[in-house]
DNA sequence: ATATTAATGTGATCAATGCTAACATAAAAT
DNA sequence: ATTTTATGTTAGCATTGATCACATTAATAT
């Protein structure tokens, strides 16, 4: 029997597999939940709209914590990869001193953050919530994660310290506090604490954070 | 007929009406989502600990959802509490020069802040979630609110100012720079980015946040 | 004091959900 | 060509959020 428009839901197909229900269920769950919230997404909703029956998603995810913590592993990996798109970008390295471009680039890093934070305000919540933080590619400790955020930042901080920007002694202990600020703006932000600014009075909030946070640094001899 | 011990849970009681159910009921819930996580709380079974029927506490909460959003506003009511008992301790208060006392009560306000978000890390995860922040106490800009956390951070601030720690222009735009930081380690050390740590490599964190706010908001002229 | 009303709790019930089991189909491996 | 594996289906169970009609008590009015 051939399966066409099984459910309400925009989904066809006419074979019976699916073809990748896998990434299909976790990009429509991204989607979802971006609109409505964590706490309503259901698995058989979602897999009623991919014309699916739900207990077919229990194939690809043991369980509902399990596609959740997929859908934070893919965020930490875009926000890894915007990081880096944004501070290899051109903008980020039109400078000439090795001062300002080592600054250019943290302050681009920065930037994509803070991006990634405000346009994906319920993604990045669930990311720093307990399915995000459990999830393997949190491990702001493996440096080894090539374009994990926090490794990026680390690089930025030793470009800064390689250009006499700061010292070495202000480099030693500047990875968490650097991370902290950085982190802080944007969950304050994607919190709603800065509802009633315009999108510039946040971004100018970040820049104070930059600003402060460098300055600060570059007090240490 | 008299009702007694109902339900296998520790929940006793001998008249037909509970007594102060919407208080107890909220405290068990902050207690198990303390301990078990959000997602797994359920109203059935918290009232079943109660021994106490689930539709009665929607006498109490329109819903699950209202009930949460009750927990978070506790939550800021015992952070902004906290926040102004640690500063108002002696220890905070000790110093002799108004500059010293300042930031002796600024460090002090950072402290409970960071103390309160790693004692109970599962409800300060839950108050800048969707329902905290959506809730009535959240209103960091209603700086009318007393005992808010950032209203009090702002006097704080106008210590350091009047004791001219900071210069008037840096106390400008200090107030969400100076929260965002607070928040950012505190966020951080909840999500379990500085899992490995020993408390006090922890609290060294939140001093070097410290210290580098203070830093840059002294090079602003 | 008594009657009325408002507050609070009970039990039954519905629809939705997470998840599992037994079975079906297609693709891949032998 | 047959077997095995991957992936899908339907049916169903237990749990949950939420609501309803009804029970019991506390508060209030008379």
């Amino acid at each position: 029997m051939t399966i066409k428009n099984k459910a309400v839901g925009q989904a066809q197909r006419d074979s019976y597999h699916y073809g990748n229900l896998s990434d299909a269920i976790k990009e429509l769950a991204i989607k979802l939940i971006a609109e409505h919230g964590v706490d309503v997404f259901s698995i058989r909703q979602a897999a009623g709209i991919l014309g699916v029956a739900s207990s077919a998603v229990y194939r690809h995810y043991q369980d509902k914590s399990a596609l959740l913590k997929a859908i934070c592993e893919d965020g930490f990996f875009r926000l890894g990869q915007q990081w880096i798109d944004l501070i290899e970008s051109p903008a980020a390295s039109v400078d000439s001193t090795p001062q300002a471009i080592s600054l250019a680039k943290f302050s681009a890093g920065a930037d994509a953050y803070f991006k990634f934070a405000t346009e994906n305000p319920v993604l990045f919540q669930l990311m720093f919530g307990p399915y995000g933080t459990g999830s393997a590619s949190w491990s702001l400790f493996q440096v080894h994660s090539p374009n994990n955020p926090f490794t990026m930042l680390c690089k930025s901080l030793d470009d800064l310290k390689d250009a006499r920007v700061i010292s070495d002694n202000a480099r030693e202990n500047a990875e968490y506090l650097a991370f902290s600020m950085i982190h802080g703006v944007s969950c304050l932000a994607v919190s709603g604490a800065f509802k009633g600014m315009t999108r510039d009075q946040m971004w100018k909030q970040l820049a104070l954070v930059k600003t402060n946070l460098i300055n600060g640094l570059c007090v240490q001899k």
